[in-house]
RNA sequence: GGGCGAUUAGCUCAGUUGGUUCAGAGCACCUGCCUUACAAGCAGGGGGUCGACGGUUCGAAUCCGCCAUCGCCCACCA
């Protein structure tokens, strides 16, 4: 098969995936060798690929493929999140746009159309993993919502409701009034936001419920709920304020009168002392109602709208009621005055709209035993972390963790399984049935039509913290008692999770929880965090400034290759990605190089009656130990998840090693042909650069790997054995990095002095110089070389290669002024490097104190010196005599 | 307000327990080349007092203190 002159990705990269789905090479089932295990990070069903995933992705495609290669029965385990508030939103969007809302058409009519907008956008993210190249095992796709999964999910709750770590509670939780649901604490994102600080006077009543002339001054961000005061608050202590105690006031505009308290909590120092006390509408104040026992007033409804117990600015919204109270309070003659003010206020995390404090009952779960285990995981080192430093996050947020709100008022999730009795008793089951029966337990006559399911369902992370175990056995989530599966038994703990900081808490920590519990271990043995994937001047990606690129583009311009070459190029762990184009194109021209490499080689004809030259001898020794010094670095990188260095040694190795000096160094004459010892060599050098590089580049590697020789059916590079290390003398290294360092040498005088690379020259080197890589030197130089005691009075340039003076020969090209100008420079360097390790060698202090090892380095380093100094000192007279 | 992390070349980052000529890599840049695998290429080159100050040490990019700037996480001062 000819080969075109460039890599075209496009016409490769289809045939491949197609071919490693046919044989089914993805697939993994439980088996002798050591499992690998990674379950994917869900996306959301309805997503579709962004930057964030590719890279994501990519890690985790790297590391399985990297596995498999080791020997390891690898298993990617895919799959989508139901992510209940996301998708139903996007649900209620679409039906709203058709002129419905979700209560005129019901619950279910509304799980319908949300089911039909799963079908149809369902999994299209897992379509475009694909294209990525990730070698995910299809078959064991799953879905947060699917029924197995769901009852795994029911059944969990069953299990901590009846230990009686779940329970149902009126608390102050964080209400999103726009998606219409509450929200866990950590959905809630805290933003500095400009705001106003008002001053209002509250006037003390005559105990009639009239004003006096007196009045108290309180400060308040939120005037709007002024209506909803139960009392006014100052701290025991104040003295501004002992004059207060025992009065009562009137809440400004509607009159109603209020006492004033005391409480600690109130800080002297902040604002003017006096608090109002609204209960509902504030987590504080209604800590401080209920030591009060002062009544809870609630005015604000579900939507963020006035009700009618506010009896003013009924019907508006709570901020157009703070710019309409606002101004009613200044011609009231209440307002004292306004000013600018900055505080932080919490956020949804996910409609933006700002969270309304709200009493309402909803379920929780309780943290304190589970996220203790699940600290002394990560203490213990039992789960590492990478990098590190998300250990101290973690614990942070273990050590102070809330009880869980687990509930969420909407529809799109597992319905909570309480089942009401008509006296308002409840009953937890996880079936219907079951509840029927546990409920005529309480009240005999009663029927399965008089029970009422709770309406809630549960955070969507209530069903992704199952999923390293619910993935291979469902049955055993809720069922501790239950026996693993041979899935579960082999496959958990999975090996390597790789997911981004943000859902540290939402998700990695709640997962740990769940494997504690129910499998008493681990569910992972290491968490890499990658960074936020952002754009080059290191803004965030989002929809909106139109940044993000479509990764589907860029797969289609630069081939999956590029694209996942680029996103790891730059990516180390938990750092920050600067996406760059430019780092794509780079992977492309990677593509590339080894393509035209590969040409090359292939380009050879074999000559039985060819003798190996000794150039290409001393290439091949060479490199067979680059290779495996090579290997043993990569590996190490792997090991400390250092991917984007594994992959950098792995380029140059291939681009600067193989493709600029094997190559180079072996390649025979033009038109001439090559011995067969050489030509088998390079290309088992070739193939085994294509395995080292397979996990980053699956397609091309692919392609080569199968056009190198006649390749069976059902063959692959995915399943081909990782290049090992063998055994090298140092020796080798260092011989060549020598003839590396003559040709450099050499290609600079020819630079300087403008003599084309076809000319050749003469090299003199002084001394024992390694003989068997002279003739690499000549090759890759275009010299001819020989051993010499000295160089005369010859008229050239020298140059040191390390210890060794080396000469090139050039009558009439030598400029000597510069020359000479050159080697003083060189002189004058050398001496006050000279003058610096005599120093360190005269002082007493360094002798007396540093170890061995250094002081025998620095010896030579003024040995190495003098040597260059004398060196240097007789080319000098050479040229000054000329 | 509390905590964590960062600051090294124009950009993105390495630099492992203080000591090999340790100040590095990739990209970008400059110069010269269309040399018969590759111009998505080849050869060569310039560029940083390692954020500031102070300290420990024979020796500091590396350890300690303080300051500055940036980022992230957590947090109920109305």
């Amino acid at each position: 098969m000819e080969l075109a002159a460039k890599y075209n990705a496009a016409e490769v990269e289809d045939k491949w995936y197609a071919y490693w789905l046919a044989h089914k090479f993805f697939h993994s089932e439980p088996n002798e060798k050591d499992p690998y295990t990674i379950v994917i990070p869900p996306p959301n069903v309805t997503g579709i690929l962004h930057m964030g995933h590719v890279l994501n992705n990519t890690l985790n495609d790297v590391l399985i493929r990297n596995a498999r290669m080791h020997g390891k029965n690898a298993c990617w385990v895919p799959g989508t999140d139901h992510a209940s508030i996301a998708t139903e939103s996007k649900v209620v969007a679409k039906l709203k746009a058709m002129g419905i809302s979700k209560e005129d058409i019901g619950r279910e009519e509304f799980l319908r159309h949300a089911w039909e907008w799963k079908e149809e956008h369902g999994g299209i993210i897992l379509q475009q993993l694909r294209k990525l190249g990730c070698s995910c095992d299809w078959d064991r796709t799953r879905f947060t919502m699917e029924p197995a999964l769901s009852e795994a999910v029911i059944n969990t709750f069953v299990y901590f409701y009846k230990k009686g770590w779940i329970y149902k509670g009126v608390r102050m939780v964080n209400w999103d009034p726009e998606a219409l649901t509450a929200v866990s604490d950590d959905e809630v994102v805290h933003k500095d936001t400009q705001s106003h600080f008002y001053h209002l006077k509250y006037f003390i009543s005559d105990g009639q419920g009239n004003p006096t002339d007196k009045y108290l001054v309180i400060a308040t961000t939120r005037p709007e709920t002024i209506m909803a005061d139960a009392a006014i608050c100052v701290n025991p202590k104040d003295e501004r304020h002992f004059w207060l105690k025992g009065k009562k006031v009137l809440i400004p505009l509607i009159n109603r009168e209020i006492p004033v308290i005391e409480d600690d909590y109130v800080e002297m120092d902040f604002g003017t002392g006096c608090l109002k006390v609204t209960p509902a509408h504030d987590v504080h104040d209604y800590e401080i109602g209920l030591r009060h026992n002062l009544p809870v007033l609630e005015i604000i409804d579900d939507h963020g709208r006035l009700n009618e117990k506010a009896h003013i600015l009924v019907g508006e919204d709570r901020f157009v009621a703070r710019k309409k109270i606002v101004k009613m309070l200044e011609e009231a003659g209440n307002l004292l005055k306004v000013e600018d003010y900055t505080s932080p206020v919490g956020y949804s995390e996910r409609t933006n709209a700002v969270i309304e404090p709200k009493l309402s009952a909803q379920w929780f779960l309780r943290m304190d035993t589970l996220a203790k285990v699940a600290l002394e995981t990560v203490k213990s080192g039992r789960t590492k972390f990478i990098p590190e430093r998300y250990v101290n996050t973690y614990r942070h947020w273990m050590e102070n963790a809330h009880d869980w709100c687990i509930s969420r008022q909407l529809w799109w999730g597992q319905r909570i399984p309480a089942y009401y009795l008509p006296n308002g008793q409840f009953v937890v089951e996880a079936t219907p049935e079951a509840a029927l029966e546990a409920a005529q337990a309480i009240c005999p006559d009663i029927k399965a039509e008089d029970l009422h399911q709770d309406e809630d369902v549960l955070d969507t992370w209530f069903s992704s913290w199952l999923w390293p175990i619910s993935v291979f056995d469902p049955e055993m989530p809720g069922h501790p008692d239950h026996k693993p599966n041979k899935d579960l038994s082999y496959y958990y703990p999975t090996s390597d999770l790789v997911t981004g900081p943000d859902i540290i808490f939402f998700w990695v920590a709640r997962m740990i929880m769940a494997g504690e519990e129910f499998m008493g271990r681990e569910p992972f043995s290491n968490v890499y965090f990658t960074g936020i994937v952002r754009d080059k001047i290191g803004r965030k990606m989002s929809k909106t400034l139109g940044n993000s690129p479509n990764p589907l583009d860029l797969i289609e311009t630069y081939g999956a290759d590029a694209v996942r070459i680029g996103m790891l190029l730059c990516s180390s762990a938990g750092n920050d990605i600067f996406y760059d184009e430019a780092q794509i194109k780079q992977g492309a021209a990677f593509c590339n190089k080894i393509w035209n490499s590969y040409r090359l080689v292939k380009g050879f004809s074999v000559d039985p009656s060819v003798a190996q030259t000794p150039a290409a001898a001393a290439a091949i020794r060479w490199f067979d130990a680059k290779l495996s010094e090579t290997v043993a670095l990569v590996e190490d990188h792997y090991r400390k998840f250092r991917i984007s260095d594994a992959l950098m040694a792995i380029y140059k190795l291939f681009w600067d090693d193989y493709c600029a000096w094997f190559l180079e160094a072996i390649k025979p004459a033009f038109g001439q042909p090559v011995d067969p010892e050489t030509y088998r060599a390079t290309l088992g050098f070739f193939e085994a650069l294509l395995k080292l590089i397979h996990p980053v580049m699956p397609f091309i590697t692919e392609e080569l790997w199968q056009n190198m020789e006649e390749r069976q059916e059902g063959e692959t590079i995915m399943y081909a054995a990782a290049p090992t290390v063998k055994p090298y003398a140092a020796g080798t290294l260092v011989d060549f990095e020598l003839a590396e360092e003559a040709v450099n040498g050499v290609r600079g005088i020819r630079n300087q002095k403008n003599i084309g690379p076809k000319e050749t020259l003469e090299l003199k080197v002084k001394g024992a110089f390694p003989a068997s890589v002279i003739p690499v030197i000549e090759k890759m130089g275009n010299v001819s070389m020989e051993t010499v005691d000295g160089f005369g009075d010859a008229q050239g340039v020298g140059f040191m290669v390390r210890t060794y003076e080396m000469f090139v020969a050039l009558s009439g090209l030598v400029n000597v002024e510069e020359e000479i100008a050159k080697l003083e420079k060189d002189l004058a360097y050398q001496q006050k490097f000279l003058s610096g390790v005599r120093g360190k060698l005269a002082n007493e202090r360094f002798v007396a104190n540093a170890p061995a090892a250094v002081i025998e380095n620095e010896r030579k380093k003024e040995a190495d010196s003098l040597s260059k100094i004398e060196s240097l000192e007789s080319q000098l007279k050479v040229l000054r005599n000329s």
